[in-house]
RNA sequence: GGCCCCAUCGUCUAACGGUUAGGACACCAGAUUUUCAAUCUGGUAAUCAGGGUUCGAUUCCCUGUGGGGUCACCA
């Protein structure tokens, strides 16, 4: 007697087709499979489904890998030793072939010589009739003879999966429950062009055996497929292994998120400035929680507290409002020196300044010379108030300007006149000018010692502020004045003194 | 149209038949502040509808309504 075989290791699956950029549903369809292979301490596939020649595209999968690095997601097996290489389905059409001869000749799949026109007049038809739409068996019972006759004669065919009539298909969805369909509204659906040619279901089907999956974690617009598939695989003489469908990520306008109600490729929010813990804590989110009223969580924490049985079978909408909330704070968390480095790539590509060698820059309009530190001041300011990366252009792009660009208007607090507005400027002028030791906290000292003086403070800090910043709102004065250097400071505020004669 | 799935504040969600239906984002108000942000305090806001089952339904069942997915020689 063989002694009982060990439960069964967990193995899932992440099999994307690489015909366009990586949609952020895609990406949270990757982290829950993920989540649940490393919670169970199982194994995690990446399959990239590019059986469809015309739209698959390297560039697609580069991308796809890259995106999924960045956000940590990882994955175990692959087909080579060595560096970590995913399946390809365009790698494995000798398997998909052996199969598909298995069935055709044990007569579970056959030859289908239909011209495509006819198939389509046929399923208008249908559906106009209120049928379900689905092929009607004309070549299923084809002698051998003439399907051979017809293959000699080049006949363009297809192969066809032979559908039961009138059985119950049912699956045990771990999200949603028992669903049943019945094998008559599926149809005899092609299965591969031709021995060479496998399609989706099929090879999805032979894949999920091949690899011994037993966990399908996928998106919900695959439930109709999988009763094909597990057909399939029965039709194979496999057990078909457990499915979860996930819902759908939705847009504002309720529909699949699409390009038309935001930003749907990790690409773009990477681009925007969006942290990748910041992502990972969104998405996790949307469709999941740990059913405590905690919502901050690394991925590390997510793979500790992750269940299948916690996951929302409704579908949600993309709230990016919460996401902005989420991103500011692990911003907030970041170290400065850290947060620092992530912003110059951001402030070179605006043009504001270049790199000339390790940590050092040289700004573009001025020809002055930086450092990091410098960069980190800047940054020190906006720390706690921005949402994305990309928002730092416009937070210090004053300076590195040469020129303010502003509206005098703007200097004005309240009700001050143009005279009591050069007054006020003249005022900080002499201050900050008649401090030796030029640092925050003087000048901090210095001049609330003034402004607490006069009856309302805003009459001399805002007409500073925004003499130094050209910003109705921005960071306080003393501070952008001390980033800024006493030389800049005194220059701008002579400046706007200009602005007024 | 057929088949399938879904339904709690505007949004993400909690409440495994008994809660004043809880939290978070957003919003509003207050505190703080020269502005904005951050922070703290408080507030507005929801069980799709109708039938059952039950002493009692957000929760279980049915019907309706609404929304979504899918019906490829795409995945």
């Amino acid at each position: 007697m063989i002694a009982k075989k060990e439960e069964k290791r967990i193995r899932t699956r992440f099999a994307p087709s690489p015909t366009g950029h990586l949609h952020i549903g895609t990406v949270r369809t990757a982290l829950f499979a993920f989540l649940f292979a490393r919670k169970n301490k199982g194994t995690f596939i990446l399959r990239i489904e590019d059986t469809d020649k015309e739209r698959s595209e390297k560039k697609w999968e580069d991308e796809l890998l890259e995106g999924l690095e960045w956000l940590k997601i990882s994955f175990d097996e692959g087909p080579n030793v060595g560096p970590h290489t995913p399946y390809r389905q365009s790698e494995r059409t000798e398997i998909y072939k052996k199969y598909l001869e298995k069935m055709l000749k044990e007569g579970s799949a056959y030859y289908c010589f239909c011209p495509k026109e006819e198939v389509e007049a046929e399923k208008q038809y249908l559906m106009s009739i209120g049928e379900a739409p689905v092929y009607q068996g004309k070549c299923r019972d084809l002698s051998p003879e003439t399907v051979e006759k017809y293959l000699k004669e080049g006949r363009p065919s297809v192969i066809r999966f032979k559908s039961p009539s009138n059985q119950k298909v049912f699956f045990n969805d771990l999200i949603r429950g028992k669903i049943e369909v019945d094998s008559s509204t599926l149809g005899d659906f092609v299965i591969a062009k031709d021995l060479n040619n496998a399609l989706f279901n099929l090879s999805c089907a032979i894949d999920d055996v091949e690899m011994e999956i037993t966990h399908v974690i996928r998106g919900e617009d695959h439930i109709p497929n999988t009763p094909k598939q597990i057909l399939i695989i029965r039709a194979l003489g496999f057990k078909e292994p457990e499915y979860a469908h996930l819902s759908l990520i939705l847009g504002t306008d309720k529909k699949k998120l699409s390009k038309r109600t935001g930003k749907t490729s990790l690409i773009d929010y990477k681009e925007d400035g969006y942290l990748p813990e910041a992502i990972i804590n969104f998405i996790a989110f949307l469709g999941w929680n740990p059913g405590t009223e905690e919502e901050i969580y690394s991925i590390e924490k997510l793979i500790a507290d992750f269940s299948i049985e916690k996951i929302q079978k409704s579908a949600a909408i993309f709230n990016i409002e919460k996401l902005d909330w989420m991103n500011g704070f692990y911003i907030r968390k970041t170290p400065l020196y850290e947060l620092a480095q992530m912003c110059v790539p951001y402030l070179i590509k605006a043009g504001l300044i270049k790199e000339i060698s390790l940590e050092k820059y040289s700004v573009i309009e001025t020809g002055e010379e930086i450092h990091i530190e410098d960069i980190e001041k800047m940054v020190n300011l906006y720390h706690e108030r921005l949402k994305k990366l990309s928002e730092i252009v416009e937070l210090v792009g004053m300076f590195f300007k040469k020129e303010l660009n502003y509206e005098k208007e703007l200097l004005k607090w309240k009700e001050m006149s143009d005279e009591d507005l050069v007054d006020s400027l003249k005022k900080s002028f002499d201050i900050i000018s008649g401090i030796k030791d030029f640092n925050k906290d003087n000048l901090e000292k210095e001049l609330m010692e003034e402004a607490n003086k006069i009856a309302n403070r805003g009459n001399l800090l805002w007409p500073l502020r925004v003499a130094l910043t050209g910003k109705k709102n921005s960071a306080g004065p003393m501070e952008i004045a001390s980033a800024l250097g006493k030389e800049k400071t005194l220059e701008r505020i002579e400046e706007a003194i200009n602005k007024l004669k």
